[in-house]
DNA sequence: TTGAAAGCGCTAACAG
DNA sequence: CTGTTAGCGCTTTCAA
C-alpha cells in the first residue's frame, strides 16, 4: 500500500477543507469559527473536532476583505531603543489585549519620509486604527491619515492640533514647571545637554517652555550641550564633563532626558562634586532605571504606560462603536519627582 | 451652483476609481502601480497624476488575496521592554529595510499559551516568514509552525532542535565559557544572581553551562539569589547587598543579565567593596549602557544585532528566491568582554 | 502594450 | 438552526 503514504499539504487548508471534513456547509463552518450566530452543540462540536484535527488555521486576509473588518491597530514609533516607546507600547498591548485587536508596529527612526512609507504601507492595509507619536506630520501623511477615514490618535504631546484625537502632555508645559522648580530651589546659572536632533520637536518644545519660563524670572541658559549616537548613559558622561569644563560657574545641569542626565549624575559624584548643593540636576520621563542610582536624578514623568492605555482605549472603543465622537483630547499632567538632585527648598 | 460642494470620500478609493478618473483600464492602473510588465510612458504618466491627485492608497488586503502573496514577516519575542529584542528588532528592520518586507511584531511576555495566540494570530495572516525567538514552544505552537509552511527563523538559541532554521548562540557555552574565565582569573568562592523565570529557557541554559563548567574545575556555585520585576538595576543592587550578607566569603557573583550585574556593581561601589580585587563580577548580554558605568562591567555579548540580520537574511532570501534550502543553521560566537569588573590573570 | 474574464477564501445577506 | 448566492478589490491568465 504505497498509496497510504501522506503527503502533507503544502497548500494552506481552507473552510472548505474543514467543511468536507465535517459535513457541514462551510457557511456554519465559519459561523462556529467566528463563534457568531446560533449553532446547534453537536454541529459545533464536529466543526471544531475536524478543524482542530486538521490544523486549520483561518485566512484572515480572506475574512477581512469579504468582511472590511481589519483587527489591527498600526502604531508608529520614532524608535524602539530608548526606554521611552517600548513602555508606551506595553500601554498599549494592555488595553488591546481584553479586545479583538492586534497592534502592529512600524518604526520611523525621527525621519518624516520613513514616517510617510511607513504609514503608507500600514494604511494600505486598512488597520481599525492608527496611533502615531508626535503632532508633526509632513502634508502627505496628514493628507493620508485625513483621508482614510480611519480613527487616529497622535500621542506623546499635545502642544498642537490633532489631525482626530490626540492623547498626551503638554512638553512646553513639562519644560516651564521644571524651570520653576529650579529657580525656586535657588539654582541661577543653568545649563542646558540635549540630543543634535532638530526633529525630536517634543525636546524642541520642552526646551522652549524652558527658556521661556526661565525668562519670566529673568533668567537665561548659561550654556548648552548636544550629542548625537552612542551609548545615552556615556555621552552624558562626557557632556557633562564638558559643560563644566568649558562653564565652571553652572550650579544646575538640565537633560533632555533621564539616560544622558544619570550619565551626567554619575560623572558628578566620580568627580566628587556635591549634588545637590553644588550642582543640581534633573532629567525628563520618568525611567525605571533611575530607581537604581545611586542618587535619584529629578525628573518628570511623562506617563507613557497611562499615555499608550489611553490612546488604545479610543480606538478599541471607536472599534467596538462604544465610542461615536471624534477628535477627544486627553491631556495628562507630568508630575515632577524631585528626586535627589534637587536643592529642598 | 451649490453642487459644487466636494463632499470628501468615506468610502476607500479602488483601483477602479483611479481608472476611471485617467481612462485606464484597472488592469494597467494595477500594473502601474506594481511597476509591473510594460507600459507606455504616456499612460503611466497619467495613471500616476491620477492615483496621486486622488489620494489613492492601494488595498493590500485584496492584492494579498489575489496574488497569495504577503510581504509581512511575523516577529515573535517574549518582551520589549529589556534592553535584549529592541537590538534584534534593530537588526531585522536594518535589512529588511532593502526588502518589499516589513516586520510585524507580537509579544508573548514568556507565556506559552500567548506565544500559542499571538502565532495563530500572526499565521493567519499568511506571512512570508516566521522570527521567532527561542527553541522551545508548545507541541501545538510547533504544529502549527510545520503545519504552515512558511519560512522559520528560530533565534536567540542553538542548543536544541529547530523547526526549520535557527540563527543564534549556545548559551550553555556562554555560560562555561564564563566559569572559565572566572575561575583563571582564580576567584574560587562564585555567587549566581537571577531572575526568578522558569521560562526563560536561555538563562536556565546559562546557568547549566556555568555550573558544569565550575563542576569540572572542581568549584560548586555557593549562593544563589532570584528577583522578579521592578526596576533591574535597583533589584540588582538590592540582591547583591542581600547575598553578600547572607554568604561574606563570595569572591565572585554572576549575573544573569547586564542590567542587574550594573545595579551590582554600583553598590559595590558605593558600600566601599574593592572589584575586582575583593570581589569580580560579571552579566550578560553586553548592552551599550555597561559603557557609561563608573567601571565597566565584564560580560558576554550576545551579538544580537547579528542575529536578527541574519534572521532577516534568510527570511528575505527565500522569499525573494534566491535561497532555497531550508533548515540553516548559524551558531554565532558570543564574545567574552573582561572590562573592568574580572582580575586580570 | 492593453483589456476581459475568472477567481483568491471568506463573510453579508437572505432564504429556507 | 443551516444553506445558498454574491461579492469584497485585487491579480492571474489569456486574448487582442
Amino acid at each position: 500500500m504505497t498509496d497510504d503514504i501522506k503527503i502533507p499539504p503544502r497548500r494552506p487548508l481552507t473552510l472548505k477543507d474543514v467543511s468536507e471534513a465535517s459535513g457541514v456547509s462551510e457557511m456554519t463552518v465559519s459561523r462556529v469559527l467566528r463563534n457568531r450566530g446560533d449553532v446547534s452543540d453537536a454541529t459545533r462540536e464536529k466543526v471544531l473536532a475536524a478543524a482542530k484535527s486538521l490544523g486549520y488555521v483561518p485566512n484572515k486576509i480572506a475574512g477581512a476583505l469579504a468582511s472590511s473588518r481589519v483587527n489591527l491597530v498600526a502604531v508608529i514609533i520614532p524608535s524602539l531603543s530608548n526606554m521611552v516607546f517600548p513602555e508606551v507600547m506595553t500601554g498599549i498591548s494592555e488595553v488591546l489585549d481584553d479586545t479583538p485587536l492586534q497592534p502592529v508596529v512600524g518604526v520611523t527612526n525621527y525621519l518624516p519620509e520613513k514616517e510617510e512609507e511607513v504609514l503608507f504601507e500600514m494604511l494600505s492595509w486598512r488597520p481599525s486604527g492608527v496611533i502615531i507619536a508626535g503632532l508633526e506630520h509632513s502634508d502627505a501623511s496628514r493628507a493620508m491619515l485625513h483621508a482614510s477615514g480611519i480613527p487616529v490618535v497622535e500621542i506623546m504631546d499635545v502642544d498642537g492640533e490633532p489631525i482626530d484625537a490626540m492623547v498626551g502632555i503638554s512638553h512646553r508645559r513639562a519644560g516651564r514647571e521644571m524651570a520653576r522648580a529650579i529657580c525656586k530651589a535657588g539654582y541661577e546659572n543653568i545649563g542646558f545637554l540635549g540630543t543634535k536632533m532638530p526633529l525630536d520637536h517634543r525636546a524642541r518644545k520642552r526646551f522652549e517652555g524652558f527658556t521661556e519660563a526661565l525668562a519670566k524670572e529673568g533668567v537665561e541658559v548659561m550654556d548648552q550641550e548636544f550629542y548625537s549616537g552612542g551609548s545615552a548613559l556615556k555621552k552624558g558622561r562626557e557632556m557633562t564633563q564638558t559643560i563644566l569644563e568649558r562653564s565652571p560657574d553652572l550650579d544646575f545641569l538640565y537633560y533632555s532626558n533621564d539616560m544622558i542626565g544619570a550619565g551626567g549624575l554619575l560623572y558628578c559624584l566620580d568627580a566628587g562634586i556635591d549634588v545637590p548643593g553644588r550642582i543640581g540636576l534633573a532629567g525628563f520621563n520618568g525611567v525605571e532605571l533611575l530607581d537604581g542610582l545611586p542618587r535619584k536624578l529629578a525628573t518628570m514623568d511623562a506617563g507613557r504606560r497611562e499615555i499608550g492605555r489611553e490612546a488604545a482605549r479610543i480606538i478599541a472603543g471607536r472599534s467596538d462603536g462604544s465610542i461615536t465622537e471624534t477628535g477627544q483630547r486627553v491631556e495628562l499632567t507630568p508630575k515632577l519627582q524631585p528626586g535627589e538632585t534637587l536643592r529642598r527648598w
